[in-house]
DNA sequence: CGTAGCGATGTCATCAAGTGACATCACCCT
DNA sequence: AGGGTGATGTCACTTGATGACATCGCTACG
């Protein structure tokens, strides 16, 4: 209940929805601050770069922010993926992630169409190579699992 | 309210969470028929078809159950793109989708992870695709907006 | 024919999630 | 000291959702 979670932090039901707009809210905190780093990175890229590497960059830099703590992205992930409505709010966080990404890609003149899909293609990499991540044993670099996916994803659409 | 809804329909609010495990569900009442035929034509696909093919066919085949009805395919996604709640509810069916596509996949053989990729990637288009046909003011084949849509994912990932 | 049983629906009580209106309280500023 | 302001609490209320139990109509079977 959300009184037992808000009597934990001291306050009041009526407080805690001050603060979150909603119960679930509070385990998606981090991501108005994943969406800035990633478009700053996205603005920061230097002019050559293809709207690929563009999506790509700005995936990285999510990594600074969550990509250190493996076990605690691991727990948070496990409690997410075990409640469908913390699934449905991840998703819609990260399809407003992609929408953002879009319209920064717009930004630097690409195409409304080619912007969408770059950006719902990144996001799709992205999916995959967090989930990797999150249940892998071993202490992999979430940079890295980001890059062989996107690699993965190359080889998946080449002409064989 | 539920009431009202249900009230419509001629029953009470309680008989409609009997049918419908949410309010939000009724919009989305079609979904498990759409998985279901995509599955089928996978399964049906040709043995020697691509993994990005057999997704591409998977996606394919919901067309003969939404695509035909463009108007009403119009209205619909106005009213979800309005509500938050509603998005949510649709993003979850796609990725429940996407989870049985790359299942799918899994079956015929495909490793673990390129199913997973090609699958999402399928649900990127897929999204995307749906998106500019609803959004077309002139009457366009969704299933030729959804081969574009791959088409323009393959020229993004080419290697230049 | 009558009734036992079953499936679908209704009724009622109850809980959890939000939300608006208003009260309080602490603190700062002059 | 007193007035304003921002953060928090209190209270009442709405809506979504669920469990327990009652009811009704139909069908099978003696």
């Amino acid at each position: 209940m959300v009184a037992d979670i808000a009597e934990r932090a001291g306050v009041t039901a009526r407080t805690f929805f001050r603060y979150f707009t909603d119960k679930r809210e509070v385990l998606f905190d981090a991501s108005a601050e994943l969406e800035k780093k990633s478009l700053a990175a996205l603005e920061a890229a230097p002019a050559t770069a293809s709207t690929l590497d563009l999506v790509a960059t700005a995936l990285d830099a999510t990594v600074d922010i969550i990509g250190h703590d493996h076990e605690l992205a691991r727990k948070r992930h496990v409690v997410i993926m075990a409640n469908s409505d913390l699934r449905e709010r991840e998703l819609i966080k990260l399809a407003h992630m992609s929408a953002a990404l879009a319209d920064g890609l717009r930004r630097r003149g690409i195409g409304d169409a080619e912007a969408s899909l770059a950006a719902e293609a990144g996001s799709a990499v992205y999916r995959v190579a967090f989930q990797r991540w999150a249940d892998a044993d071993d202490d992999l670099d979430l940079r890295d699992v980001i890059r062989r996916s996107f690699a993965q994803l190359r080889a998946l659409t080449a002409p064989n």
